[in-house]
DNA sequence: GTTCCTTTGCAAAACGTTTTGTATGTTGCT
DNA sequence: AGCAACATACAAAACGTTTTGCAAAGGAAC
């Protein structure tokens, strides 16, 4: 901790006084010092390693440069890394740190944490869910400029980002159809939640515009896990009519899909076609074949957030919004033409 | 952002000095003020809501309560949630706030926002890994008490905390052997890093307990991903005298050697018992049936370095140490005795 | 009734910045 | 020469705390 240097010793090294150093380094007053002078004083600073002490900053600009992000259990999901790296790299591209915060499904501790960030003075709060929802925000956070993510709030002043839920499953549709499959079913997750209504009603439509349809008995719902997903597969690929291709709502079902096509000694893709959502590496890659999933862009909405959450701050007149976000088809090999 | 209340609001309200504000909050100096004002101050805060400004207290007190957790790419991993979530908990407990950023492979990068942390006083820094490997931690970080987490460092004036490798290999012989299993292969990491090191070691430790060996030829080593558990699992359940027991190396491999065995139509665990380490639950619990697995401790190991870094900001002559966390075993039903 | 504690409270300085207002030259114009 | 205009640099106040040192008042002991 060798001795911090501060702005004083700069200044008294330089030869001139504070407010000059201040200035000379504060690319929108230099223009108040003499250019040969903000040279001498950079380098003086450099010589010194100074760097301002952000507290003190903070302090004075009533600006502390910090973000704040609250999440629910960040342990529990694969999302959760992508989500902080795509926020953490905005808010480091325009000189923001970035505060996380977690407090697993414990509501009290939440608003704890929230006031932990808040006397912090964090210039703004994202609001973060682990999985596509509706939520509503703590009173608390109307103190402060605030972005919803990966969910929605039922406070439409919050701007909030979502993934594009019906874009995924037209798209999954659309792949499919292309494929030349006809029989598709599709294996959805049973929750009452945005995504399992929103991939649905996209994966119907993208049946609709090329004139088909998608039967009663050809949707089923379970857990969205592997085991949910394997159950589900094994009672519609036994069946007499069995689908020519499999559209799961995610990968861990999707994975449970496999399992279900390897028990009754079907192939994929040759005897049947499977796509997920998701894009778990873990387990897409890990498949073999590899499956064809749409990507949940986790990074891109972490970046958005912050950003937005940025514009609002320069200016807080600004426009809500509430952005959809795509989810991009990744394609590896889990999809064939049907048989014959 | 309601016109914030500050101290000098409190005092007005409450009718005393601005001082007295600050003493009776203080628990340390609260015996400098009469029971009853401390009562009736708090109760005055409280109706203000009253927050104090921390980063006006982290100026005075040189102390912003506030930790850096610096690490590689947390995007590709599932483990960064469980170790943050760990340093979180942890921090958060003891009043204080992490800081986490993260600069992927770019040492540049990574030197940029090490000193952003250090502009916002940071009072210590976690550096971490997120799989096990031998660091050498960047000189910018000896001007602030330093932990590494999941890495040693080369530098032995660093506490530094890893998951017990050695251990995990230890256990998982001891699993099989109980099992009744007689003729085990290794599938091992091919990289030089610890992990393979310490696993194979602790496993031949284990086995060698018991009487029994590793013959060079059951040890086969590749890439540590499903592609590569699957083409080590192919080629030795395909041999003339095929194991009945498969460590792997992590989960993913494991994962490659169901698919392995599945292709040559041997049941997991009927035919071939499967051990991993990692104990992804996307892998472990999705698999069917369920992987028997090493838990690598990384909520521990997240909690155990926050929990060291502030004991040695505390008492700054303290021992540094360098801790192995065990890595439990999580049995689910890869394992069986073998065949007759 | 003086002295000496003890209790209670306050004023002021300090932490490291940023910014406003002002002072001192210097130049250019009439 | 006189005056405005400008360039340059500085002193001081402010951001919201914490803590040291001191003062006033009350009580106990002699």
């Amino acid at each position: 901790m060798a001795t911090k240097v501060n702005i004083r010793d700069v200044a008294k090294a330089a030869g001139v006084s504070v407010t000059t150093v201040s200035h000379a380094l504060s690319e929108a007053h230099s223009s108040r010092v003499n250019a040969r002078t903000v040279e001498h004083i950079k380098a003086v600073a450099g010589d010194l390693g100074y760097a301002p002490n952000r507290l003190a900053s903070g302090l004075r600009n009533q600006r502390s440069q910090i973000l704040g992000l609250v999440s629910d259990e960040i342990t529990t999901t694969p999302f959760a890394g992508a989500m902080i790296q795509g926020a953490q790299d905005a808010a480091s591209e325009h000189g923001h740190l970035l505060m996380v915060v977690n407090s697993g499904l414990d509501n009290e501790l939440e608003l704890q944490e929230i006031r932990a960030l808040q006397q912090h003075q964090v210039d703004g709060i994202i609001y973060a869910r682990m999985f596509n929802q509706q939520v509503s925000v703590p009173e608390e956070l109307q103190a402060v400029p605030t972005i919803v993510l990966d969910a929605t709030s039922d406070n439409p002043g919050l701007s909030s980002v979502v993934p594009d839920e019906f874009g995924a499953g037209d798209s999954a549709a659309e792949l499919l159809v292309r494929a030349g499959h006809r029989t598709i079913a599709m294996i959805n997750n049973e929750d009452d939640i945005p995504a399992a209504h929103g991939r649905l009603a996209g994966f119907r439509a993208g049946l609709d515009r090329h004139g088909l349809q998608l039967p009663e008995e050809f949707l089923v719902a379970g857990h969205p896990s592997t085991a949910g997903g394997r159950e589900a597969a094994l009672e519609l690929l036994s069946r007499q009519e069995r689908p020519t291709a499999l559209f799961c709502f995610n990968d861990q079902m999707a994975m449970g899909a496999y399992q279900a096509a390897g028990h009754l000694g079907l192939g994929v893709p040759a005897d049947v076609s499977i796509v997920g959502v998701d894009n778990l590496e873990l387990i897409a890659d890990g498949l073999w074949p590899g499956l064809s999933t749409m990507a949940l862009p986790h990074y891109e909405m972490g970046r958005w957030a912050v950003l937005k959450l940025l514009s609002e701050l320069e200016n807080p007149g600004a426009p809500r919004s509430h952005e959809k976000i795509p989810c991009p088809l990744v394609e590896r090999e889990s999809v064939a033409p049907p048989r014959g």
